[in-house]
This record gives C-alpha cells, sequence and structure tokens, in this order.
DNA sequence: ATTCTTTGTTAGATTAATAAAACTTTATAG
DNA sequence: CTATAAAGTTTTATTAATCTAACAAAGAAT
C-alpha cells in the first residue's frame, strides 16, 4: 500500500473532508452527495464508497439516501486541513511576497505536507495570525474555529463605527505605519468621509478627529462592526 | 486513477527516480535492483516491475539481470527532483531559520510540491544559490549540475590553500561579517595554524597576514582547493 | 564442473482510488 | 396518484503500487 508516501490519512481523504467542511458551511452541516461529487470533480459511486470507508473511520455521519454531516472528529481533521492551507496563504503572501490571487493553488498543494514543525514554524514567523490574507479565519491547532465576523475597513460606509481587530499585511513597512497614527488592534473607528475618486478614508478614533487612510491601508485592517 | 491528486510522473516516480540518481553516482552509474529496493525499504519484485515501467517511459535503461541506469531524460527529472529537495533545504534553513539537521525530512516531503512559481520564488529569495546547506550543487532549472568538488574551510588541515568559492549562511549578520574582514568570493586564503581546542583558524589571505575566524565562520565558508 | 548463494524475475494477490453500467430510492410535475 | 426526473447505490472493472511465493540466472566457493 501508499500511506507510507501519502501519509496515514491520504492526501485523497483530507481533500473529501476539506470540501464537506467547505460545503457545509453552506447549508447547516448537511452536504449532498451529489454536491460533493461536482465539488471534487469525482464520479458519485466513487464518492458513496469513500463516505463508506470515512464512516468506519468515524469521520463522517453516513446513512443511505441522507445528506452526509462531518462528526465531530471529522470537523477537527478538516478544520486541521484547512488550518494549514490558510497558515500557508498566508506565508506565501506575508513573507514570500505573492499576490493575493496567486496563492490558492500553491497552498492546495502544501497544505497535504505531513511536518507539523513546518507548519509550526510559519505559524510563529507569522506570530501566529487568525486570520489569512482574504479575512478567513485560520483554525488553532484543536481545529477549533473563531467564527467572527471580520470585514475590511475598505468595505465599511460612511458613518460606521469599527473595531480594529486584525491587520493582513504584517510588513514591517505596515506596521511601523499604523504605529506612526497609533492605529492597533481593539482601536475604535469612525468612517467620517468616503473619497469616491480614490476611495481614500477620514477616519476618527482616540485623540485623532481626522486622520486620512489610503485604500491601500484600508484594504490590510480587518475590522468588527458595533 | 490518481495521477489529479499526485501529479503527471507520480511522486513514487519522483523517489525511484531521485534514489537512481543518488545512487548510480557511487557506481559510475550503474544501480543494482538489489540495492536500489534496499534504498527505498521496497521489495525487488515491485522495483523490477517500476523499472519496466520507467523504462518504457524513457527514463531508464533496463534490460533483465543487467544493472539499472538512468537515461539522459531520466537523470535530467532526477536532477529537477534533488533541485527541489535542495532548494527548499536552502530556504528552511536560511529564511526560517530550521537547524541543518532538521530539514532533510520537511524538504523530502515539499520536494513533491507541483508549484514551479513557489520554487521559483524561493530560488529568487535565496538569491540564486548554487549550494544547499550542505554544501551538495543545487541543479539549475535544466538539471545541469556544477559538479565542483567543495569543502568547508572547516575542514582544511594546515598549509593548504584554497580559493572562498560559496557561502551557507547568507544571513546579514555573516555577510557584514565576511564583509569586515574583506573576506568575498574568490578570495585565496591560505591557512596557517588550526587550534586544536576550539578549532579556531589563523588564516593569511590579501593585506591580511593573521586573521583569526571561528569554527562556526569556517564552517560557513565553501572553498576550493588548488 | 558442480553446488550453493545471491540476485533478479514471474505469477498471482491485495489495497486504494477511481469509473461505467445498471439498478433503486426519493422528489417533482402533471 | 402516477410518471418521470434526479439523486443515490450496487456491482463490476481498471489502474497504480505494493506484496508473497515460486522460479531462474549469475556469481562464488569448493
Amino acid at each position: 500500500m501508499n500511506a507510507y508516501f501519502c501519509g496515514m490519512n491520504s492526501l485523497v481523504e483530507e481533500n473529501y473532508l476539506k470540501a464537506l467542511f467547505t460545503l457545509s458551511q453552506d447549508n447547516n452541516g448537511e452536504v449532498s452527495v451529489n454536491d460533493l461529487s461536482k465539488h471534487l470533480d469525482i464520479k458519485m459511486p466513487t464518492v458513496t464508497n469513500m463516505m463508506k470507508k470515512l464512516a468506519a473511520k468515524k469521520l463522517v455521519h453516513y446513512e443511505s439516501y441522507k445528506p452526509l454531516r462531518l462528526t465531530e472528529k471529522g470537523k477537527k481533521e478538516a478544520a486541521l486541513v484547512i488550518r494549514k492551507h490558510r497558515l500557508t496563504e498566508m506565508y506565501l503572501v506575508e513573507k514570500m511576497g505573492f499576490g493575493w490571487d496567486e496563492v490558492h493553488e500553491i497552498a492546495e498543494q502544501i497544505e497535504h505536507v505531513r511536518a507539523p514543525e513546518f507548519f509550526a514554524k510559519m505559524d510563529e514567523l507569522l506570530n501566529y495570525p487568525k486570520i489569512d490574507p482574504h479575512g478567513s479565519p485560520i483554525p488553532d491547532k484543536e481545529g477549533r474555529i473563531e467564527w467572527n465576523e471580520y470585514s475590511k475597513l475598505s468595505d465599511c460606509k460612511e458613518g460606521d463605527s469599527v473595531i480594529v481587530t486584525a491587520v493582513i499585511n504584517t510588513s514591517d513597512e505596515f506596521l511601523k505605519f499604523l504605529n506612526s497614527r497609533a492605529i492597533s488592534l481593539g482601536v475604535r473607528i469612525r468612517v467620517e468621509y468616503k473619497e469616491p475618486f480614490d476611495n481614500t478614508m477620514i477616519v476618527s478614533y482616540g485623540q485623532h478627529p481626522r486622520e486620512a487612510l489610503s485604500h491601500i491601508v484600508c484594504e490590510s485592517l480587518l475590522v468588527e462592526k458595533i
């Protein structure tokens, strides 16, 4: 058998779990064999078969003709794969200089690497990020996910009041910039005006009644609406 | 079939090629089925089978009961896998702070990632290194290898004259240190004395008749004997 | 030169992941 | 309430990678 190369729970299994996890978010935990089949581009009989195997491993609840549901164990496994994927995306963007749009395919591959130290190191070098470059939450080492509704400051409207919750870009320059404007996690910001031409925002916060933040900056600040 | 996940030439195939390449260096290009079998920890019949498949793909020359030999195409493929492995090792050490001893297993996994941009980026960030952290040459993008005989300065004896050919550690601090002592690629160094206690070396070069280089420094300098 | 050992090959079987064809269940539309 | 469509399942088959057992060739040792 091939488990030596592909790892204990194979890369194939990881892909099924990830797909189940993703699809189940849109439909309160239930996934149809058909949707899964289409999502993975694998024929339905194959999917049915694999579901029986995953059920035998207590990773999914499976009953004939019923919708599929991940077990708690399955959810955790899936979350850990997603953790590897999102950490990788974050690393590729932050530390290697890839664009947000370029990293998905690469991360799709690297997420299957079996080397905990490697992912732990990325986590450390990124300073234990809670979100990925697209603002999606990164599950923790136990597979737990903080389901916060983050939005980019750049997506807020005039009059919105928000709390800065995370930064996407953690480059030195950006952090220095934030520092120079006394913006840090937890700061409460109000959008006073949004320039239609270049999307620059005039905001107020703390001792700063009127700061201009460029669109680039606003895109890298994730906030929670209040 | 599984090629969608494992890639065009599977990860398994890559491992056979890599092993063939490695083993053939010790024996002017010839490898026995037995050695390959032991090296990969795969039984002989399986190896024979695989050799027939690789022969069908023109990657090895195979004749019953004769030693195995990689074809030119096979050598190139193998070198490209080794390139990915060594680039990865170099990246893990240089950019992520792993120790030389920790990186092999991780690189063993990442070398099978199919994402040319990823390896190209590592290459770029490492400034196109020619050798890996152990001083082994990194094949170029065409799979060509410069077969130079590099040794570490720390392995040289009193009286040896050498030319500095490469540095293993490319950290800012180390490069600054080298700069401060006017050591750069191409400098001709003579080992005057080697302190038995801590392996510090007293060397002479250019305008410097007597510089002391610690063991740590000497281990990071690769040289060509003359 | 005959025997024994090592090395290599063949044949047959297994497992994981897949698909095609045929069949069954559930849902939908008259 | 049937008839049909859609979704799901079963059965059978294929491919890649592996193994064990049995056999064959090459090489070494007397």
